[in-house]
DNA sequence: CTGGTTGTTTAAGATGTCGTGAAAGCAGTG
DNA sequence: CACTGCTTTCACGACATCTTAAACAACCAG
């Protein structure tokens, strides 16, 4: 089930975008400033975010940006009326889709659902390298022409992190941070072994690993 | 110098889009067709497609599906009227952004840039750039004209240190705090060796490494 | 031209990092 | 509780990078 996060000042529209919402299954989340929305998203895993221009304190600009500074979630922006700079103005803090009130059920479902379907599209795309590789985050394994090679959690994390960023040199320090808990003190020579296991797992399936996963020596591994 | 790529079957509006593109910086490539328009894409790089959905053969949505299964490049479409429908089958075959016919040059260049910024903002975010050259902090590599050359770690942060101070002469002694530990204790002619293996190696890729990496007889060296 | 100073090149030695193998620690399963 | 497979740790040797030293070339002043 998607969660979703509303973000407006007012009470009446908040329970409005409920109402609308979840019928077709979205569970939603409220928060009636930009601040709480914002603690709410560092807080737990949010896959959209509907947000309300018009606010006090801090404005929707404000929060879109604040929240893109963090993660990559989906946002649609709410606003009054469907002014062009404004429509500008949100693609440059980051805003993906823009709803103008009043809006009707449908709309907004419809927005929601091509977004989200955008959004993870966009998701088994880039896990797509050179065409030819493809990272399963359902099966936890990875494709090389239709060969399928079954990984482990850390495995499975470790060439998540590198392959979502082609040629960007990770150090283990950064593979430990997205791999494994904050505070587990696991010794760094740790990701040597694990890269190893995948090396080793992924070249006894037939993959060209070595044209691929590269050590980058004094800084840590890349993809690419 | 950005390219952008105009597909559309009407002369008229590919010349109109060019007038008002080019002033601002632009290179124009048009193509008068989805099948040319994809040829172009294939053959050489390209910054931006804005696509009119209204064509004979393939249709923009066609041609936006094709394109997007190939390259990453970001789209606006080009619609004659603000269908909500349209925008959200847009945003599934993979738009980024919409232009509604008529438009004046203002909207459109607002747009267009908008767009590249929201693009190419990670990649500016880690990089020094200077002329042809892009130093990236993500993958420990100096860019010359898409040629990449791939630095040491002593390397990297040697020349980090000149680039992102043009004309600008460090002594060796600078350069060593920077690049070393501080109560280190290494030779001061370490330094000379990098930059020889720095200058070997650029000059190996193809750089124009002489014209930019200068020695400063009696005190240093200097970037520019 | 000459001697002293500074920069470059070369090559060999020191350092530190990486890959490997082996083994212990865990966690889940039947 | 034994079995299995995943994760973590550790130590050794190999080797890329870094450092040092020394020979050599370029530069400058007088």
């Amino acid at each position: 089930m998607r969660k979703i996060l509303l973000i407006d000042d007012e009470q009446r529209m908040l329970n409005l975008l409920e109402l609308f919402l979840t019928p077709h299954g979205f569970a939603c989340l409220k928060a009636e400033s930009g601040e709480k929305g914002i603690e709410m998203i560092q807080s737990q895993q949010i896959d959209l975010v509907i947000l309300d221009i018009m606010m006090p304190f801090m404005d929707g600009w404000e929060v879109c940006e604040m929240i893109r500074q963090q993660v990559n979630v989906p946002i649609i922006m709410l606003t009054a009326r469907a002014d062009k700079l404004d429509v500008v103005r949100g693609l440059d803090v980051g805003a993906d889709d823009y709803v103008t009130k009043p809006f009707d059920e449908g709309e907004l479902v419809a927005r929601v659902n091509a977004l989200l379907r955008r959004v993870h599209k966009q998701e088994d795309e880039n896990t797509t390298v050179n065409g030819e590789f493809i990272l399963s985050h359902d099966t936890y394994s990875l494709k090389y022409r239709h060969v399928e090679a079954y990984l482990t959690l850390k495995e499975y994390s470790i060439i998540n992190t590198l392959i979502s960023n082609p040629k960007r040199t990770y150090t283990r320090e950064q593979l430990l941070r997205t791999a494994w808990d904050y505070n587990t003190y696991t010794d760094i020579r740790t990701v040597d072994s694990h890269i190893r296991n995948l090396r080793e797992k992924l070249k006894a399936a037939g993959f060209p690993i070595e044209e691929f996963l590269h050590t980058v020596w004094g800084i840590g591994y890349k993809w690419g």
